[in-house]
DNA sequence: ATTAAAATGACCCTTAAAGTCCGTTGTACT
DNA sequence: AGTACAACGGACTTTAAGGGTCATTTTAAT
């Protein structure tokens, strides 16, 4: 699988571990609702700094973020 | 610190430990020479695919790529 | 089971920025 | 002198970021 989609579902992993909805997380990152869409199903390459917020509106350190399974190869 | 710089200083980390140049590096990961000059010295919004390219480069896994103390906060 | 509302998904279109490529300059070491 | 590596600049192409709109799915209620 690819990193988009690695991404995205870790994305909605610990969004729904906050019982976030889609655009609700999408404002807290200061991202658009349909990015966040677009972001969860893999669709978006997205850039160092947006991940940054998005992984912040999260309440996860980046390490966190990226110690789950799928990213240990 | 902000994310780019961070990613820049892991990079630069992990590559001396290679011991290859950036231009070796860069050939390795795909991407520009100039490019992973300005990765490593913090001036890039890298993107997801980039990003996990030059990982793949540095021979780590992602999850090892951020589990470097300054990502976790 | 039907309805309404909320949440999510998909498409399309700008523009701001990512990423490429050419060269040149600086630095350090032999 | 020459070689290797790193940094810098500008011009160019590609794509991410953002936003609009409507369709679809899910949720929750009666």
């Amino acid at each position: 699988m690819e990193i988009k989609q690695k991404v995205g579902e870790r994305v909605r992993e610990l969004r729904k571990q906050l019982s976030l909805s889609q655009e609700a997380l999408a404002y807290k990152a200061e991202v658009d609702r349909t990015y966040m869409t677009d972001v969860e199903n893999g669709r978006r390459n997205v850039s160092l700094e947006i991940l940054d917020k998005i992984i912040g509106a999260l309440e996860v350190s980046i390490t966190e973020f990226f110690s789950s399974t799928e990213f240990k190869k």
